[in-house]
RNA sequence: GCCGGAGUGGCGGAACUGGCAGACGCGCGCGACUCAAACUCGCGUGUCCUUACGGAUUUGUGGGUUCGAUUCCCACCUCCGGCACCA
């Protein structure tokens, strides 16, 4: 192999003092029957529960279900250790839940459409679809490696022709409801990507491509958009769903609501000019406008003398989007129209000016500018010498003066120079003023959202074709249901000319009018794959299912989604859509509930060894079959929910999965080795097991409702180490012993199942160790009877006692008091004040 | 600029409701086994002082509340994430 260059980190088994294989070969326990060799058990297993159905979940309504549900992953060809980090510990989950009693379904399938498949067809000419269905092949395999509880005949793949016509279904639906318009737009366009972006898919403040990292530019092209912001109240309620705070705030913040009010001006030819303003309680000191260049009303309402600089102002304006997108410098520009508005409240006459940092896409795409109390319109007032005139005095400030000011002022305070409402103080300025609009009937309270509509045309070829037709006589019709599905034509050519390839086949596009059987011309773009991925958990629950997207029975039983997890950064693409998605469906009549997903938890990323992103070219990817090779399937589940917190991932460390592979083949060993006792156990030893056998049930219990994998390894790796100390101590044999091994393979099963299955067996019990019930804490078993004390003077500590549990204030006192160590700290003196905290601690102050 | 999160040993991290800080693991040190190594097992391991016994000190910094603060309050510093001409 080829050396890729001096900054290429070593693989995550250089380290080890030997290649993976014989690292395990070497470590045989002396004192074992047996070596602990997970490659001779993890495959019997797989193919033993497989072949038994042991994962199937049907209907059952004797018992609850639960809907547990792992994001569906992008078949790349290569099952990354991030897949793994996502689902083992949702699959441990998943299978804790079974343990207790649930009926629980775990699916799994393939978010198949989209990009890379199209990029790797054009780089090395195989067909987007070979390419995908070749690596969905070779994924399941990987899967399978994993040991989770996939119900595999619930999987579904979303570019399957019986899949998407569902997803063409939907957008019918949301058609016919309003939901899904075409417009003429301003759009977001990845030059490298070559096709148009949803907003959510532009990142941070260089407008980068979420896909390749590339910036954005503007395009003026039609499109399609899903209606999400007729929703965007509504998602900003998350009061039935249990969700992360932190994608609640992401949601939130992307939603971005403001209240305020709509303010009606009129122009001088009596149009009405609309704008949206959060501070009207500084309407008297709007002493001009401004409208976004695209604003329909500025060719109306330009004076003469005016209209070239302002078409030149619109021509440049928008080339300058079209070839960059935001200048850097951010300078303001903008031109006077020579027009002028009428503010309502004071019937004063303001010039109207266009500039670009007023958006179109906001609100009305024209603002009222009140320089003295804004920052952008302070910046372009005295850019353009425009009065500034102050309308809200701050208490703690000096008197604002308009021709001095040399920044806006932005607080609240009591209004002055605002005619009837001068005078008013800052907590009524606002809803006064609201008052007094709707009185006068010149505007009335209002909310704005930043959310926008949901782009959906892509300009690709391997997505779902949007079912529509274009008539020259009727216009846009859609596809008639029946004729479901529009299927994606095989032999296509991919030019990446910026086109949709979709256009350039030869006779694809070309079809009949549903509406006059007259030829007419198909849509050419496909569907943003977000589409598909927004409604494919209730695809999961009948993949088969022919007379609808899903098998009402199959609904009504599973949905909603009980626990949902995956990874934080679809906070607000996926996780906004599916939402929107539901909500849409369910005022159609389709789905039921308000929300898919009551519970979600997302994840952290693991990144390589060096703490930098995993990617090919740094060399830093850890190749989970190389790991499951060297350590089994188990290790490294267990490894990745151990080595960190599950919400936040962090840096592989390729020493640390040592320390789990020993604990594993201690486990292996301890179960295995059946050397009887030489001793009795005496009462102390067999009571303590148990104590710490029942405690360790009930953090493991606590630790899988909170998610908290890594807790769940470090109890189970305890109480192998008391099992031990209670072996030497004589205590293999006794009912406490057989009792702790039960156990022990109980709360093992979901981490590691398949070497908690094989001992389980070994120890002679009936099959499967993943059908039997999770433990229950015996209270008194785990009860402690002697507890340790803390004696501390002025609060540092000073001795330990040990006492019964239960013992009283007064007696855990006095025998504090008494103690020789704290009675050499006193010094004679007397104590001022004794607290007693029962069963933790005795605090003397002196 | 706005919104949010996080700072605990050499490292990942643990700590119920304000009550023994550092569980568990990695790493490191010493020892046993071995011709030797690896593996495995045992012991130790926050920092400083002390030969030792022991003591002092310690959860980003500075204050506060409290008998007692990693935990609550205030201010600040650093890092991370999101948004950003959103009127």
């Amino acid at each position: 192999m080829e050396c890729a260059g001096p900054s290429r980190a070593p693989p995550y088994w250089a380290s080890l003092s030997s290649s993976p294989t014989q690292y395990l070969e070497n470590s045989g326990v002396e004192i074992m029957n047996e070596k602990y060799n997970p490659a001779d058990i993890e495959p019997k297993w797989q193919e033993k529960w497989e072949a038994d159905g042991l994962y199937h979940a049907d209907i059952d309504p004797d018992r609850p279900k639960y809907y547990a549900l792992t994001m569906l992953p992008y078949p790349s060809g290569e099952l990354h250790i991030g897949h793994w980090f996502a689902m083992t510990p949702s699959d441990a989950r998943a299978r804790y839940l079974r343990m207790n009693g649930y009926n629980v379904m775990f699916p799994i399938g393939f978010d198949a459409f989209g990009l890379p498949a199209e990029n790797a067809a054009i780089k090395r000419n195989i067909h987007p679809k070979k390419w995908t269905y070749q690596n969905i092949e070779r994924m399941r395999v990987q899967l399978r490696t994993m040991g989770a509880m996939w119900d595999w005949r619930r999987e579904a793949v979303s570019s399957d022709p019986e899949y998407y016509r569902w997803s063409q279904f939907f957008f019918l639906q949301l058609y016919e409801n309003g939901l899904a318009y075409r417009k003429d737009a301003a759009v977001d366009w990845c030059p490298n990507c070559n096709t148009t972006l949803a907003r959510e898919q532009v990142w941070g403040e260089d407008r980068l491509c979420e896909r390749c990292q590339t910036p954005v530019i503007k395009k003026q092209l039609e499109q399609w958009f899903f209606k999400i912001t007729k929703y965007a109240e509504e998602l900003l309620n998350f009061d039935q769903i249990d969700w992360e705070e932190r994608v609640r705030l992401l949601q939130t913040n992307w939603i971005g609501r403001s209240e305020g009010a709509s303010v009606v001006f009129r122009t001088e030819q009596g149009d009405p000019l609309e704008v949206f303003t959060t501070r009207p309680d500084t309407l008297w000191g709007a002493t001009f406008m401004v409208l976004a260049p695209e604003h329909s009303l500025v060719l109306k309402i330009t004076a003469e003398e005016q209209h070239d600089t302002v078409h030149d102002y619109i021509e440049q304006a928008s080339r300058q989007s079209e070839i960059e997108r935001e200048a850097t410098d951010r300078e303001k520009t903008g031109v006077f129209t020579g027009g002028y508005a009428i503010n309502p409240v004071n019937d004063e006459k303001i010039p109207i000016w266009i500039a670009d940092y007023v958006l179109s896409s906001y609100g009305t795409g024209a603002i009222m500018a009140v320089p003295a109390h804004d920052e952008r319109d302070f910046e372009f007032a005295r850019k353009y010498d425009l009065e500034v005139r102050p309308v809200i005095q701050p208490e703690d400030l000096e008197p604002l003066d308009g021709e001095s000011m040399g920044t806006s002022v932005v607080a609240y305070g009591s209004m002055i120079n605002s005619g009837e409402m001068t005078g008013t103080p800052a907590d009524q300025a606002i809803p006064s003023t609201i008052a007094n609009l709707e009185k006068n009937k010149t505007g009335k309270g209002a909310v704005n959202y930043r959310i926008r509509d949901w782009l959906i045309s892509r300009q690709r070829y391997w997505g779902t074709p949007i079912p529509m037709v274009y008539c020259e006589t009727c216009g846009v019709q859609p596809v008639p249901e029946d004729r479901l599905p529009v299927e994606l034509p095989d032999d296509i050519e991919w030019r990446p000319t910026g086109e949709s390839p979709l256009k350039f086949h030869p006779t694809w596009k070309h079809t009949t009018c549903p509406n006059c059987d007259e030829p007419a011309v198909r849509e050419t773009d496909t569907m943003d794959t977000f589409m598909c991925s927004s409604w494919y958990h209730a695809r999961y629950l009948s993949p088969d299912y022919h007379d609808g997207p899903w098998d009402p029975k199959e609904y009504d039983y599973w949905m909603p989604v009980d626990t949902y997890t995956g990874g934080i950064e679809h906070a607000t693409m996926h996780l906004i859509y599916t939402r929107f998605f539901h909500k849409a469906l369910r005022d159609m009549g389709i789905t039921e509930g308000n929300e898919p997903m009551l519970q979600l938890r997302n994840q952290g990323i693991v990144l390589g060894e060096d703490s930098e992103k995993m990617s090919k070219s740094r060399g830093n990817v850890v190749a989970p079959d190389k790991l499951v090779e060297a350590y089994g399937a188990d290790v490294v589940r267990a490894y990745l929910m151990f080595f960190s917190r599950w919400d936040l991932g962090g840096p592989w460390d390729s020493q640390g999965i040592g320390g789990v592979v020993r604990w594993m083949r201690r486990v292996w060993a301890l179960f295995t080795d059946e050397t009887p006792a030489h001793e009795e156990p005496t009462e102390d030893v067999k009571r303590s097991l148990r104590r710490k056998v029942h405690q360790a049930v009930r953090a493991a219990t606590g630790d899988f409702e909170k998610f908290e994998f890594n807790t769940i390894i470090s109890g189970l790796m305890e109480l192998l180490n008391e099992m031990y100390r209670a072996r030497k101590a004589g205590g293999v044999g006794s009912s406490e012993w057989e009792e702790a091994q039960d156990i022990y393979l109980r709360l093992l099963a979901p981490v590691a199942p398949h070497i908690s299955e094989e001992l389980w067996e070994r120890l002679g019990k009936p099959y499967s160790v993943h059908t039997q019930a999770w433990p229950k804490v015996d209270e008194d078993a785990a009860a402690e009877e002697i507890i340790t004390l803390v004696v501390q003077i002025n609060g540092k500590l000073r001795d330990r006692i040990t006492v019964p549990v239960g013992l009283s204030k007064e007696d855990a006192q006095a025998k504090a008091l008494a103690s020789e160590v704290v009675q050499k700290f006193m010094d004679g003196k007397e104590p001022k004040k004794v607290i007693v905290v029962e069963g933790k601690l005795v605090n003397i102050v002196i």
